[in-house]
DNA sequence: CAGTTACGCTACGACTCGTATCGAAAGAGT
DNA sequence: ACTCTTTCGATACGAGTCGTAGCGTAACTG
């Protein structure tokens, strides 16, 4: 064993350039024709490589999709503080929308989710390199309204987690569904009263799920709200 | 023109026979085969009929698909009263999540809409098929919270319709990314959290339709809640 | 230098697609 | 009865895709 670490340090090394090249033909693949009639020949002669490099990185149009469609999303969400949970929320959602609006994107998270029903490979794929990935705004922007008291503090981690789950699902569900399976706008003003609707809901969860109703959060406009009172449950 | 029926009432009238045991072939087929392994020939040998009968009646595999997994819709989901509007969301979520459970509607309600992006006919078709006809939970649901005194009666018809709109997309699209996206069980206790949540969320969003940024709702444990209070705000 | 791995290219069998063709079958209208 | 119209089953077809195998070459390591 020349190498302690398990990476491989000899031989030819892969081309991280034609990893490039693979990623946009792909992206451009599915503009121009969708999950549907996107082949793996089509990607390999749009980035001028063989079919073979494709199944060497990739086990099949699935996999390669995922990857294609993470970048975008690394590169198009974040969650700048907008002063409030409100406006947060409200700009996430935005975000989200805006990116569901492109070809790329719209064509091809339905179908790599449908294809991962039947294949947990693909699934865990998807959790890795998308959901988990971007669960991250959900958990910024939580601990950034526990600051502001808009949110108590967490009690239970367990139960933080499973309300950011919650969060996270109720957030990216609602929109994918309005912009994909309902097809109708997701503008400024649906995206305000969805907001409205997510931070009345999530406040009052917090409440229920501590057996005591410790709720009663003020509403908060986006300005200076004094944080205090993080909400001490007794618990049990 | 010997009939003035728009109807086709000479020459042979098509098997309905035949109609219904492509779509319990096609159902078959989904569940052994799922969405992506699924062909034409193969829906066709399992129905015993022959594939030019299939391409006669839909155009393709999604079109199929979309009227197969249809008649489970309906067939599923229905609204019983059951006392309040929690428990009535409460009780559609537990259908709609085992409905999601069901391997043909898993692998299949994804895939066409994928397909949809880029087919509008096919988007017609689930909405027709699926969404529209679906609708009529949210529509029930309210008026019975109305009736109950849970929800304000509609002031503006318009309005209405888009609050429906914004709770379907809210109800379905959380339960299909929670059970396909995150692949984490709807049981029991996340639908009582979950309809705490919408419960909370419509109230609070009725009040702020009208220009006013408004919440402040109190939290609502989920059983006998008192009615009334539509959170009549004085603005802002 | 040798060793190892990735690459481009070609070819392959198996499969699916959607359509065309044809004769036979099943009802409607007279 | 008869004809007209439409559907049905069966088969065959060219086109396209799939994923893999083979082989010689290129690139990097020690």
């Amino acid at each position: 064993m020349p190498c302690p670490t398990h990476r491989r340090r000899t031989g030819r090394p892969r081309s991280t350039e034609a990893n490039r090249a693979i990623l946009d033909a792909t992206r451009a693949a599915l503009v121009e024709l969708g999950w549907g009639k996107l082949t793996m020949s089509d990607v390999a002669a749009r980035a001028k490589v063989a079919k073979t490099t494709l199944y060497r990185r990739w086990a099949g149009k699935s996999e390669l999709v995922v990857d294609a469609v993470a970048d975008i999303f690394d590169g198009h969400l974040a969650l700048p503080d907008r002063g409030s949970l409100h406006a947060d929320v409200e700009g996430v959602v935005l975000q989200f929308a805006a990116l569901l609006e492109r070809p790329e994107t719209k064509t091809a998270l339905m179908a790599v989710v449908a294809e991962s029903t039947r294949d947990e490979a693909l699934r865990d794929r998807i959790r890795s390199a998308i959901v988990e990935r971007q669960k991250r705004l959900v958990l910024l922007g939580r601990e950034r309204a526990q600051a502001r008291g808009e949110l108590p503090f967490d009690a239970d981690p367990s139960v933080a987690a499973s309300q950011a789950d919650l969060i996270f699902d109720l957030i990216a569900g609602t929109v994918v569904h309005r912009a994909l399976v309902s097809a109708e706008p997701v503008d400024a003003e649906w995206a305000a009263t969805f907001s409205t609707l997510v931070v009345s809901g999530v406040q009052a969860t917090l409440g229920a799920t501590a057996t005591a109703t410790t709720a009663a959060t003020n509403a908060a406009p986006p300005a200076t709200n004094s944080p205090r009172e993080p909400a001490e449950s007794p618990s049990s």
